[in-house]
DNA sequence: GCCAACGTTGGC
DNA sequence: GCCAACGTTGGC
């Protein structure tokens, strides 16, 4: 099982709006490695939603409910898209700022890869994320 | 296949 | 709104 950020713009659609539709289908991501990524996620996996404009941070917990296939918002073929679901709310919500204060954080692609939107997380920050976050899911 | 030019993103 | 960093494109 693995543990993924997924980037989003709340005037596009946040957390919030996932909450109200509790599944989503994770769609229009433009990048190739993030569209790499997006097809490495497994049915089961999790993934915690950041918001990129606004408070910059960490605001909830989904999980990975359909694997990648044909972005229905693209007519090439290029590009891919997943179901989510929402799990949880991250009880505090982590800001960029807070994230790139943890020694233990620094090589998240979140701080030092700024512009991927999809981008994996390895269990020992995962459960440092949440942690921080006091959530528990 | 390289690299310059251009476009886009994201942090501040 | 600016600018730096990164991705993508296109000419050679």
């Amino acid at each position: 099982m693995s543990f993924w950020i997924i980037k989003t713009e709340p005037s596009t659609y946040s957390l919030d709006d996932l909450i109200q539709d509790k599944t989503t289908c994770w769609d229009g991501v433009r990048n190739y490695q993030a569209r790499n990524n997006l097809s490495l996620m497994k049915k089961g996996d999790l993934a915690m939603v950041y918001h990129s404009v606004g408070p910059k941070e960490l605001v909830g917990v989904v999980e990975i409910i359909k694997e990648a296939y044909p972005d229905p918002t693209d007519h090439t073929g290029i590009w891919k898209a997943v179901d989510i679901k929402f799990i949880a709310k991250l009880k505090k919500p982590l800001t960029l700022a807070q994230i790139k204060q943890e020694k233990q954080l620094e090589n998240l692609s979140l701080v030092k890869q700024g512009r991927l939107s999809v981008a994996l997380v390895p269990n020992t920050q995962w459960r440092f994320l949440l942690n921080m976050s006091e959530t528990k899911i």
